[in-house]
RNA sequence: GUGAUUGUAGCUCAGCUGGUUAGAGCGCUGGUUUGUGGCACCAGAGGUCGCGGGUUCGAAUCCCGUCUUUCACCCCA
């Protein structure tokens, strides 16, 4: 048998990996910058904590746990399709989070910041930038309505993806309350999903497209609120001010979009943008949401909102929280195709000392860890083979010097060094050779 | 879930309308060079042509199924 992984999945050799943990650890010093601090929860949960949580669409795609042993036959024999599986693999980390905050309730000083970097699984058909197993990296906060939030999660995201080398993101904004006043002046609030989901595509398939779509979805709209929601491809805010008039929700969600937005743009944050055609497929989302592209990558990057019933359906009420998630695999493509990854990222040691025999090896050994002691990674190629192969495996590995220790440089205390780049030989002392690595 | 697409050596690929020993480049191993690599030259190893079935005297090549790759839709990080 040929040796694969599962579709959708991949593996991270060593410079991939080094990659992604470059993404990890940038993001995680913006996220601690702003006090957030590290959980982790397990790679599965119960299954009916998942359930109910993202749409229809979303629940066909949560990866169910198949039951084992005694339970498994007797589901088989009653024919009881929940009890096949009653545990998966986590769909997303928002959720889990909520159940996290929910259970430990007690222990927990609210308002509550929490970073999350974990994989998560979707049982979705693999395509470009998108992955049936994939990294997600969350900042959330639980138990504040506070906009300060929203204004640091945009931020936040600001920060990250200057850091990482992606300046040139468009963070969208967009909030729930809004669409819902929306939809209630258009008098289908009960086609909220259905009319949001489309109204999404509006940049892609256009408004004609738009409109098409709703129909066949049985949403009829009058000509003239039409032609205040949308323009061919875009909208115009002050014709939705028009349609919303004094609904409620719907100005409250637009005074705290503007409140957000204008906080921000006052920090010098200048690629937000106001999008009410954002919309953002979880359900649970009721205020304020986020989204980030790029215009070389097809897909968001990015993505959050705020969420005020989600510990709710874990029994605990009344605490709103917000947040955001960085797609990893999708930055990390992204960056990739734009070559933005350091170079060097995976330079292991400073120097390899060639090995010609036992006598020689430890040696260099002594040198060695006289270099570690000193927080300079080396390393002693561990076999007496030939030259050429020891030269090859310090280039392989991008490792700047060799060192060779023979019977000469042992009498007389040196360390022939050679940079492999330029093929310059010298022969230093041990407080040469420090300092020479040391810059 | 729907519709396309791909699969030949470790990697990237060639192999015309089916014809007998399936090729190249790179990589790998050994040698020219038993403590001095990158260059060059020489030699060598490595493939049930994704898998299963069918058509045929004969299949990498045609047909069917299946898995896999990639892409779009749905939806999403």
């Amino acid at each position: 048998m040929k040796p694969s992984i599962p579709k959708g999945t991949r593996d991270f050799l060593l410079e991939a990996a080094a990659k992604r943990n470059y993404i990890f650890d940038t993001l995680k010093k913006v996220f601690e910058q702003y006090a957030f601090l590290p959980v982790e929860t397990p790679a599965m949960e119960k299954l009916e904590t998942l359930t109910g949580k993202y749409g229809e669409e979303g629940d066909r795609l949560i990866f169910k746990i198949l039951a084992r042993g005694e339970k498994l036959s007797k589901a088989l024999e009653v024919g009881n399709e929940t009890k096949l599986a009653e545990e998966a693999l986590r769909y997303d980390l928002t959720v889990p989070f909520a159940r996290m905050v929910v259970q430990y309730q007690n222990e927990i000083t609210f308002p509550f910041k929490r970073y999350q970097i974990q994989p998560v699984w979707r049982a979705d058909r693999p395509q470009k930038g998108r992955y049936r197993e994939f990294y997600q990296c969350d900042v959330d906060m639980i138990g504040s309505k506070s906009l300060l939030n929203e204004i640091e999660l945009v931020q936040i995201i600001d920060e990250g993806f200057k850091n990482l080398g992606l300046g040139d993101v468009t963070i969208k904004l967009n909030n729930r309350k809004l669409l819902l006043g929306i939809v209630q002046e258009l008098g289908i609030e009960n086609q909220f999903i259905d009319f949001t989901v489309v109204l999404d595509k509006l940049d892609k398939v256009g408004k004609d497209g738009v409109l098409k779509e709703l129909s066949e979805k049985g949403i009829s709209l009058a000509d003239d609120k039409v032609n205040l929601l949308f323009k061919e491809s875009g909208f115009d805010l002050q014709a939705i001010k028009a349609l919303i008039g004094q609904n409620q929700i719907g100005n409250e969600g637009l005074n705290e979009v503007n409140f957000v937005f204008d906080a921000v743009k006052a920090f010098g944050i200048s690629n937000l943008e106001l999008d009410i055609t954002l919309a953002r497929g979880l359900n649970y989302y009721t205020g304020c949401i986020f989204e980030v592209v790029h215009n070389e990558f097809n897909s968001s990057i990015c993505g959050g909102g705020r969420y005020d019933d989600l510990t709710g359906i874990f029994g605990l009420k009344d605490v709103s929280g917000v947040g955001i998630s960085f797609g990893a695999d999708r930055i990390f493509d992204l960056m990739e195709a734009k070559g933005l990854f350091p170079k060097n990222l995976t330079q292991s040691a400073k120097i390899l000392f060639a090995n010609f025999g036992e006598k020689e090896m430890l040696a260099s050994l002594k040198i060695a860890n006289q270099l570690r002691a000193q927080n300079i990674p080396c390393e002693v190629y561990p076999d007496a083979v030939k030259m050429k192969k020891q030269f090859k495996y310090a280039e392989d590995r991008k490792i700047p010097y060799l060192g060779l220790i023979g019977e000469d440089e042992m009498s007389n205390a040196t360390i022939t060094v050679k940079n492999l780049a330029t093929g310059e030989q010298t022969s230093s002392t041990l407080d040469e050779l420090l300092h020479m690595l040391n810059q």
